[in-house]
DNA sequence: CTTTTATAGTTAGCCGCCTAACTATTCTCC
DNA sequence: GGAGAATAGTTAGGCGGCTAACTATAAAAG
């Protein structure tokens, strides 16, 4: 998540002060929101830092996870269905699990079947579409890294007891849930320079 | 925030599935990491795409907004001293309050200055720093497009109560403030291709 | 004073994100 | 069944992150 943020968050007198001279300006809403944005930095960048170290940037290790499926023989065995379901194949299935563009998605194969942890394959019933799958090396991979990154999300959320996970999650959904409902106007394409109002 | 995540997260049923699994992988902290990680993408998008609609992106913006002291004459006149310090000005000062390196400071400068909304000036003690200002232009720009950045975040905010936000921001400042204390190893620099382990 | 070290800023090059345009294939519908 | 629409994937080019290496200047050490 590499954003530009203000790394010292304002004190929440400058807040007030702010909402003298803007009306619009809440204060309370203005300070939940930079706060959720500066913690998800400091987190993100925890993490991709972790995950530089075993050599790999954090949307390849989102692709690699969304291919694996390590419960897929005791899924196969118990032909559960729909409860974990095998994951998507094809590359618009990684681009819209993922939320990026096609075109992004491209580029993230292309860098890891570089790196011998991907392959792509044609479909045999639809020649538009590839399959991609993991390789041997990815799945050895994921198994040695995959405690490592369990470790450091439990680390993150140590400060958290078990209810305060709880009342996080509960207050994080209700703003994603409205903010998924919050369409940004886009009433005229982006100009090249600042549109002065 | 152009992170690659899930768009759906797992369901809690299935963390517990992975738990069997993986005895690191803590349910309750993993579902409070993904949906912190997760929400804030939302927002953070959200914020991205209204700002887009102004032509701007959100890293000029925030390089704007710390260049941006609409308090300044009150301050000046109260010469109110720390309270809300004058800002930033040079590109490493600019730099460190936004979170990224003087390289990215350099491009965000750039093309600002190519916009016509920022200017560099020569310091005229050490001529090895520079001073970057707002132009008259980006002061309108600032003018125009605040009201609606703050709407924004008010509206994004606007599901969570006054105590919500006051729970949420202590809850995030606990996760912030334990993430900064955790120093990721990193007793081996990042390889071209991922660690087996 | 001169040499060394530290600092400010830039440049070069990689990566991952985007949009827009393109090719190839399949589907739809007359 | 053939024209047009829809879909899968890629390519091209821009932007904003990063690190590492570089230049110029200032400060510190001898």
């Amino acid at each position: 998540m590499p954003l530009l943020l203000l790394k010292d968050l304002p004190r929440y007198e400058c807040l007030l002060e702010g909402a003298k001279e803007f009306p619009d300006l809440d204060p309370s809403a203005c300070e939940a929101f930079l706060h959720l944005l500066r913690t998800s930095d400091e987190v993100f960048s925890l993490v991709e830092k972790d995950l530089a170290v075993h050599g790999i940037s954090h949307g390849r290790f989102g692709v690699l996870m969304l291919l694996w499926n390590p419960a897929q023989r005791r899924i196969d065995a118990a032909h559960a269905e729909g409860d974990c379901p095998s994951g998507p194949r094809t590359p618009a299935e990684l681009a819209d699990a993922a939320g990026v563009t096609r075109a992004t998605m491209t580029g993230l194969i292309d860098t890891l079947e570089r790196d011998g942890l991907v392959r792509r394959e044609p479909d045999p019933t639809d020649r538009r579409m590839m399959s991609v799958l993991l390789t041997e090396k990815a799945e050895r991979f994921l198994v040695g890294i995959s405690p490592d990154h369990f470790k450091l999300m439990t680390r993150i959320m140590a400060p958290l007891s078990e209810s305060e996970r709880k009342t996080l999650v509960r207050l994080l959904t209700k703003v994603l849930e409205n903010a998924s409902e919050i369409s940004v106007p886009a009433i005229e394409p982006a100009r090249s320079s600042p549109v002065i109002c």
